[in-house]
DNA sequence: CGGTTTTGACCTGCGC
DNA sequence: GCGCAGGTCAAAACCG
């Protein structure tokens, strides 16, 4: 078993790296105190696998999150320093990011770093591991600066709102860009995941990784220097909204993928996705999942159904944030050079739990609020139920991405589009 | 029917 | 001003 602390160590990232998810065990660590590259791995503890029940989305969830690294892992992102079978003797070590954010878009990505203090301790009711990929997943689309913290202690929920219970953190930190200009003063946030081979890939090998919001595609375009092609999506979750994504893989790295969000969401959590009908146009046909919604941008469909145990398989917390990289890009700030690094030492908590104050000034408040929400009930769905609904690795890892296994084939080189938009 | 994706055309910002 | 590249529009086709 992967634990996303593997994936996400990033040492020696540069200065100009915007946010850095990085874990604590008990305390905030600074990049160079942490744990670099290589990570004890434990086993999954067999009750990661039971349901809990609804309200405890954290408590022994399988966290599918880390299959999804596991994939990275199986895909080279890392190389196992202990035994092959990845057991507690495991190490992996990152063999990519180096390179990649050297070169790659992602270089100029923050990493997230978690130490494996957290994800040890099998005995503790909290999971770990279930923890951490949540943890991630909810800081990345949370405030750029926001702690999440991690009560192992905790015979419930892991993730505490209070600063002073818990007994470890996730921290994201904002160290500036630098030496970036922007020419527009538009907010993005800009998410760099393993974009692993069973990701949905539409027809044309593009690899769209789904979150919380429904999401149209309104435009691909070529763009120079990298071999694949970017997509615009703009979200369809409510008419009139603004927010914008655009998804492309690293040119240099083909196994990330670089999502970039732009604008903000006017709406609060979508409550009922209005776009259903083509959504799963792309592999509802060739999925074994067909009955879910496929459509892995279309990913909000039975959020709003008030039903506290919908479906992971439709509603995933941004799949990205699990991953490997957060940059939330003010580009007010990358106006500024040189400025100083002092985010790391700001510690905001995270607030895990229901909001029903909607913020639609703040783009990244609400995501933050959202990927609490959503985190709230897709954990609770992942988790809720009698017990027996157990979801099985594979199952989990796909639906919770919305990725289908069959779609996946495509390789993105398949359908290269290098045509003008 | 109402939503999506696809895709050629168009628009816009930036560098020269 | 021009050309390039990125971003957006919108019609057509597709899907459940």
């Amino acid at each position: 078993m992967c634990s996303v602390s593997e994936l996400l160590d990033m040492d020696n990232f540069q200065g100009d790296l915007t946010d850095v998810v990085r874990g604590i065990g008990g305390h905030v660590l600074s990049p160079e105190a942490t744990t670099p590259n290589i990570w004890p791995l434990p086993p999954p503890s067999p009750s990661d696998l039971h349901i809990n029940a609804f309200g405890d989305p954290f408590v022994s969830m399988n966290d599918p999150l880390l299959q999804e690294l596991n994939a990275v892992t199986n895909s080279g992102y890392f190389s196992a320093a202990g035994d092959s079978n990845n057991n507690n003797n495991g190490f992996l070590v990152p063999k990519v990011f180096e390179k990649d954010h050297i070169n790659s878009q992602c270089s100029i990505f923050p990493r997230i770093r978690i130490s494996q203090s957290n994800f040890i301790q099998d005995s503790s009711p909290c999971s770990s591991p279930a923890i951490s990929a949540h943890v991630i997943a909810a800081a990345a689309a949370a405030s750029p600066r926001g702690v999440i913290n991690v009560d192992t202690n905790s015979p419930r929920n892991c993730l505490l709102v209070d600063g002073n219970t818990f007994s470890s953190q996730i921290q994201i930190s904002s160290p500036r860009n630098i030496g970036l200009k922007r020419r527009k003063s538009q907010a993005k946030k800009v998410v760099c995941i393993p974009a692993p081979a069973a990701m949905n890939s539409r027809s044309s090998g593009e690899v769209v990784p789904s979150d919380l919001w429904a999401w149209r595609k309104y435009g691909q375009k070529p763009i120079k220097g990298s071999p694949f092609p970017r997509g615009y999506y703009r979200c369809s979750s409510s008419k009139g909204c603004s927010a914008r994504k655009q998804v492309e893989r690293s040119r240099t790295d083909p196994n990330m993928l670089v999502i970039t969000y732009t604008s903000e969401h006017n709406h609060p959590w979508p409550i009922q996705r209005n776009a259903l009908a083509g959504s799963t146009r792309s592999f509802s046909s060739s999925s074994p999942n067909s009955s879910k919604s496929s459509n892995t941008n279309a990913t909000a469909s039975s959020i709003g159904s008030q039903n506290p145990t919908f479906s992971p398989t439709s509603a995933t917390p941004t799949p990205s944030l699990s991953a490997s990289t957060v940059k939330d890009e003010r580009e007010d700030d990358m106006e500024l050079e040189n400025v100083e690094d002092d985010d790391d030492n700001q510690i905001a908590p995270y607030r895990p739990e229901l909001h029903n104050q909607h913020q639609p000034d703040d783009f990244f408040a609400e995501l933050e609020e959202l990927e609490g929400e959503s985190l709230s009930m897709l954990l609770s769905q992942g988790c809720a139920g009698d017990g027996t609904n157990k979801t099985t690795v594979s199952d989990g890892l796909s639906d919770f991405f919305g990725w289908s296994g069959d779609n996946n084939n495509n390789n993105i080189n398949d359908d290269q589009d290098s045509r003008s938009l």
